[in-house]
DNA sequence: GTGAAAGCGCTAACAC
DNA sequence: GTGTTAGCGCTTTCAC
C-alpha cells in the first residue's frame, strides 16, 4: 500500500485536514507548514488514492458538456460518448450533450456561454468552424477555469486543453499509398471533396498529392472537383466518367461518396475505377461490400467521443494533463473482408 | 445517487452485514430474511457502487498471474499487461508475469500447479500448445476456482472463461484480399508458414485460399512451403523464385517473414513481388518502409495482452461475465504511410 | 491557521 | 443466523 495522506499527516505531525489544504491548494496555511509537508509529502512520493478520493467526491456531481454538429460522424462519435458516461458515471459524473443542426458556429458560441453560466466542468467541442468567434468563445471559458478539449477539427491558436483526431495529412498520404497499389503505380485519378473550405479535406487532399508526387510519379491527378452540395455530385461525376474514358481511380475526401460510387455503378464502371474514400458509414460499408469501394480509411470516431471526456475528467479529477496537445486517433484501413464492425 | 445497500438494510429491517451476506453469498441467511432481501435489492434495482466496494477491498490484495512464452508477440503484449497493472493497481491487484523459452507446454504445466498451490486469484494464459495436458491443467486451476482467460492462440473445449485473440480465418481472408487488389486480380502466388502445426497459422492459410478461390479465380497459389526453423526460408524463397519466374506474391503467415524478404531483395525483385505478411515487429516496420513489404497485418498485441487481465479483474471483482466467449481484437491493415506506431 | 469528526459505500472481524 | 463496529483514503464542515 502506498503512502496515504494520513501517514503524512502524522508524520508532518500536523492534521489531515491541513495535509489536504496544502495537497490540493484549498484554504490558507502557514508558510511554515506548507513548506514541511510539501517536503514530507514529496520525499515519500506521496500520490493520492484515486479509490478514495472518488468515494468522498462522488456526492458533488460534476458535469462534462459535449458540443457537436449532428450528421453521420455524430452519430458514432455518440458511441464513445456513452461509453464514457458509462464508466464515469460511478465518479459522479454526469455528461450532457448539445448536438445541433448543421455547422453553425453561431449557435455553438451560445450554448459555449451558458454552459459558462451555468459552470460546467468542463467541455468537449467538436468545433463547427475556425474562427476568431469560436476562438474568443473557448478562451473566455477557459480563461474563467472551464477546461476545453476539441475533437475532429482543430480551433488554431485557441486555449482548448488539446485536440483529439486524425493526422489528417498522414491519413491522406495513407489513402495515396493505397491508390498507387491498386493501380500499380500508374493511371489516372480524380479527386472528390465536398468543400475547400473544410481544412480537414484539404489536409487529406494535401497528403495525397504529395505522396504521389514522391511515389507515383505516373500517376496523374486529372481533376479535382469540389461538389458542396452534395445533389451535384452525380452529375459531376458521370461528365467526369464520361470524358475521361481511361480514368483509373477516385479519392473522395468525405460526404460526396455515395453519389460518386451512383454514378461509377450508373456506368457500369465499378470494376475497372478503383475508389478509395473515408469513414464506415452505412453507405460505405455495403459499397465496400459490393466491390465498388475498394478502401475506406476509418479515423476512431468513437474514440473521438470517447477520449475528449476522459481527458477533460483526468484533468479535472486528478490534475493529470493529456500525453500530449494533439492526441492521434488510429489511421483504420479497411476493406470488404474486415468491414464488419463485428470484427 | 443510486440505492445503496445501507437503503437496502434499512428497507429490509435488516443490518448491512446481512444484506452483504445475502448479496454476495457469503455466510448463512435465514431464507426468509434471504428472499425479502433479494425482492426488495432486485426491485430497487440496486447495482453494488463500485468504489465503495474497490476501497473496502484495497487491502486484499488479489493476484493475477500472466504465463506467456516469450518471443517477438510478448514483448508487444508485454506493454498491454503493463496498462492493465497500471490500471488495477489501485485496486489492489498485483499481477506476475511468467515468461517461458520457447513454447513448452510441460513447463506452462508445472507453472499452473504453482499458481494453484498459491491459491492466485486468476490466470491469463497464452498457450504452448492446444493439447489434452494443457487442457487438463486449465481445468483443474478453473474447478478450484481460479478462472483462466486463454489469449492469441486458444484451447479447445477447455472450461477457460474466454479466449481473446483475432478472428484468424478471417485475418486470412483480409490478406487475400489485399493480395487480390495488389495483383489487380490476376497472376501467381506462394505462401510461406513456419508450422504446419500452429492451428492459428492454417487459419490464416484457410481464409486466404478461401477469397482466393470465391473471389479471385485467376490467381493461382502455386506452393504452400513450411519453412519450420527459420534457417531454411532463405533458401527456399530463392529456389521458387527462380523456378517460377512470374510469380506474383507471396503471402507469409508470420516468422518467416524477414528471410522471404531477404531472398526477394537479394533476387533485386522487391519491385515486382507483392507481400502480405503478418504482425509489425521491427523489422517489418523496415521492410515496409522500404517497400519490400505491400502490407502487414495486425492482431492487436497490446490489446492481447490488457484484454485478459481486465477480464479476469471485472470477473472476480462484479462478477461480471465476459461479453462473449471470444473477444476478437481488430485486424488492422497497415502499410508504409500507416505503419508508424505514433500514427 | 489548524484540528476534530463525520461521512462517502462497502467489507469483515467479532460478538451475541 | 444476525447485528455491531471499525475501517479503507479522502473531503468537508464546523469549531476553536
Amino acid at each position: 500500500m502506498r503512502v496515504t495522506l494520513k501517514q503524512i499527516a502524522e508524520i508532518s505531525g500536523v492534521s489531515r485536514a491541513t495535509v489536504d489544504r496544502v495537497l490540493n491548494n484549498r484554504g490558507y496555511v502557514s508558510s511554515e507548514v506548507r513548506k514541511r509537508v510539501e517536503g514530507i509529502a514529496k520525499e515519500l512520493g506521496y500520490r493520492p488514492n484515486l479509490i478514495g478520493k472518488a468515494l468522498a467526491c462522488q456526492k458533488k456531481s460534476m458535469i462534462l458538456a459535449v458540443i457537436m454538429p449532428d450528421n453521420d460522424f455524430t452519430k458514432e462519435a455518440r458511441v464513445g460518448v456513452d461509453k464514457a458516461c458509462e464508466e464515469l458515471k460511478d465518479y459522479g459524473v454526469k455528461v450532457e450533450v448539445y448536438s445541433t443542426k448543421g455547422f453553425d458556429f453561431a449557435e455553438q458560441i451560445s450554448i459555449i456561454n451558458y454552459l459558462i453560466g451555468r459552470k460546467v466542468s468542463g467541455i468537449a467541442l467538436r468545433p463547427a468552424a475556425d474562427n476568431r468567434f469560436i476562438k474568443e468563445a473557448i478562451d473566455k471559458a477557459v480563461e474563467i477555469g472551464i477546461p476545453v478539449v476539441t475533437f475532429n477539427s482543430d480551433v488554431k491558436n485557441s486555449k482548448r486543453l488539446c485536440f483529439v483526431g486524425q493526422d489528417l495529412v498522414k491519413a491522406g498520404r495513407v489513402a495515396g499509398n493505397l491508390m498507387g497499389k491498386l493501380l500499380g503505380g500508374r493511371g489516372k485519378v480524380a479527386i472528390f471533396t465536398s468543400s475547400y473550405e473544410l481544412l480537414a479535406l484539404n489536409q487529406r487532399i494535401e497528403g495525397f498529392k504529395a505522396i504521389m508526387e514522391t511515389r507515383y510519379p505516373l500517376i496523374d491527378i486529372v481533376d479535382t472537383i469540389e461538389t458542396r452540395d452534395g445533389t451535384i455530385a452525380f452529375q459531376k461525376a458521370v461528365s467526369l466518367l464520361e470524358s475521361v474514358g481511361d480514368l483509373g481511380g477516385i479519392y473522395i475526401t468525405s460526404e460526396p461518396t455515395s453519389e460518386v460510387c451512383k454514378a461509377v455503378k450508373f456506368l457500369g464502371k465499378s470494376e475497372e475505377i478503383k475508389i478509395v474514400c473515408f469513414d464506415f458509414y452505412p453507405e460505405n460499408v455495403q459499397l465496400l461490400k459490393e466491390g465498388v469501394i475498394d478502401f475506406a480509411i476509418g479515423q476512431d470516431p468513437v474514440a473521438q467521443g470517447f477520449k475528449p471526456l476522459k481527458i477533460l475528467f483526468e484533468q479535472l479529477f486528478n490534475g493529470k494533463q493529456p500525453e500530449s496537445e494533439h492526441i492521434r486517433t488510429v489511421i483504420e484501413i479497411r476493406e470488404s473482408e474486415s468491414i464488419d464492425m463485428s470484427n
